[in-house]
RNA sequence: GGCGCGGUGGCAGAGUGGUUAUGCAGCGGACUGCAACUCCGUGUACGCCGGUUCGAUUCCGACCCGCGCCUCCA
């Protein structure tokens, strides 16, 4: 059994997917007009892990992330910089698919476009006013919210509260105070499509209910995002997917806490984020995502460079078994994790990832102590583990030898002689001289490991 | 004002009504020419105050503190 928090009833509920031989899961990706920040790439990572772990347990998950490449930010970020649209969220689409593959991140098995589903979000908003749940006023076709009777479930609020804490200023052609845009106008200046109400772009909502119900169907099983975007968004695609096909929406809402500097929010508005690609340049990719996954998704993660540290000491340990101590070991072919292992297990409840790498230092422990004999198992056992949290994923000896190498200006080849001249120093028995090397190599970065078979080493 | 989340050992971070989280760091030991790696051992942790209980960090209530959403935001 899977558990999974759902937002809509604020409990860990069991899941019981609508058909199990098909289990969809939509995510909502990012707005592509710059790079992406560690915020936006938690929830890619959680859902990542989300993703794997359901491939493990049903026979076939489609899994949809979009891009939204028509928004106001974006074209003001084009207008900024004298290019294209079409241009800036190509580019910054591209980034985002390698900052995330970066992150060792599966490719979604869809990922819609919002200027590719115009035509689907139309028909969508036709629908709606058809059925009364939406309207004209000056030039903008605006969703009514007091046509929903339960508008306001997914997050525990009604609309006399939200009028009470309002902060914006309603817009007088709205019906409601919390009436929100399917679709506005576009000047001659903006891009904008053909509808029967004029020319014009459409609101934020409705192209994941459009692209929705064009690729997963009326209901799905699991949405998921991050909190920030249980209101409006969420609250907003429930009400235009209950309302235009008549059916629930989405069976299981999940969203990830955010990422703080400082105690505080992440966020590109109050600018204080920290974008995956310069973070990249310093850290692994998979250094980032062991800590991303290092605590619960629900929980706020505190980032810093100590947190960034100690994922990438912890996650060398694991390696350090994988690499083991110079014995070569193959792991089992055709390994399979059981169903009733601690990783699994871990994950199973609601995706608890901190346990799931507990579990994972265990099998490490296990294999580290284990006789040659029975090593072939236990580390078919841990890539296994490793590989549902999409980690372990580089050679291990690579993993220790490629980190800093642009800055230690030491090539391989130039370490490799300083070792060899350390083990002849070794071998005649001139320790003065080996330690002078082992330091020489220290100073610059390189530790050295005498093991049975030779001696290795590997980059800080 | 409305709604919601959280306060765990030096740090990060799970979890549980009674017995070990785990990782990093520290300390002691084994191994090693010396190291490193690994292994073994090692920590008076659960915001404050009441209540329930044979027993609460874990359940209930009040309080203090921090954070978030109610506006674009993952």
């Amino acid at each position: 059994m899977l558990k999974l928090h759902n937002t809509l009833t604020g409990r860990k509920d069991d899941f019981i997917p609508l058909d199990p031989d098909r289990i969809t899961l939509y995510v909502c990706g990012p707005t592509v007009y710059n790079y992406v920040h560690i915020g936006n790439a938690r929830p890619v990572v959680v859902f990542d892990v989300l993703y794997r772990l359901l491939r493990r347990l049903y026979p076939q998950v489609v899994y949809a992330r979009n891009i939204t490449d028509i928004d106001d930010k974006i074209i003001k970020a084009a207008a900024d910089n004298g290019e294209e649209i079409s241009a800036l969220t190509a580019r910054f689409t591209t980034a985002f698919e390698e900052d995330m593959g970066r992150l060792n991140a599966l490719p979604p098995t869809v990922v819609p476009k919002a200027t590719d589903h115009i035509g689907d979000m139309l028909t969508m908003i036709e629908t709606l006013i058809a059925k009364g749940h939406a309207y004209q006023a000056d030039g903008h076709v605006l969703f009514a919210v007091e046509s929903m009777p339960d508008y306001g479930k997914l997050s525990g609020r009604n609309l006399e509260d939200m009028l009470a804490g309002a902060r914006v200023e309603v817009a007088d052609y709205k019906r409601h105070p919390g009436d929100f845009v399917l679709w506005k106008p576009s000047s001659d200046d903006q891009p904008g499509w053909e509808s029967p109400w004029g020319r014009g772009r459409p609101g934020w909502h409705i192209e994941c209910s459009a692209m929705i119900h064009k690729h997963l169907g009326d209901v799905i099983d699991i949405h998921g995002g991050g909190q920030d975007l249980i209101f409006p968004h969420h609250e907003n695609e429930i009400a235009q997917g209950c309302c235009a096909h008549g059916t629930d929406y989405v069976r299981y809402w999940m969203h990830n806490g955010y990422i703080n500097i400082d105690g505080e929010k992440m966020s590109k508005s109050l600018g204080n984020f920290r974008l995956v690609r310069e973070l990249l340049k310093e850290y692994p990719g998979e250094v980032l995502r062991f800590a991303l996954l290092s605590s619960h998704y629900r929980s706020p993660l505190n980032f810093s460079a100590e947190v960034l540290d100690q994922a990438g000491k912890s996650l060398d340990g694991l390696y350090y078994a994988l690499l083991g101590r110079g014995e070569q070991v193959e792991p089992d072919a055709g390994y399979r994790l059981p169903e009733d292992h601690p990783v699994l297990l871990a994950l199973r409840d609601d995706l608890n990832t901190a346990e799931a790498i507990s579990a994972l230092h265990a099998v490490a422990a296990k294999l580290n102590k284990a006789e040659l004999p029975e090593k072939p198992a236990i580390k078919a056992e841990l890539l296994a583990g490793a590989e549902l949290l999409g980690l372990l994923e580089s050679d291990p000896v690579a993993w220790f030898q490629n980190q800093g190498s642009a800055d230690d200006g030491l090539a391989n080849d130039e370490i490799d002689a300083l070792v060899a001249e350390r083990t002849a120093a070794k071998k005649a028995r001139d320790f003065a001289r080996a330690d002078q090397i082992r330091d020489q190599l220290k100073d610059a970065g390189i530790q050295l490991e005498d093991t049975r078979e030779g001696t290795r080493w590997s980059r800080d």
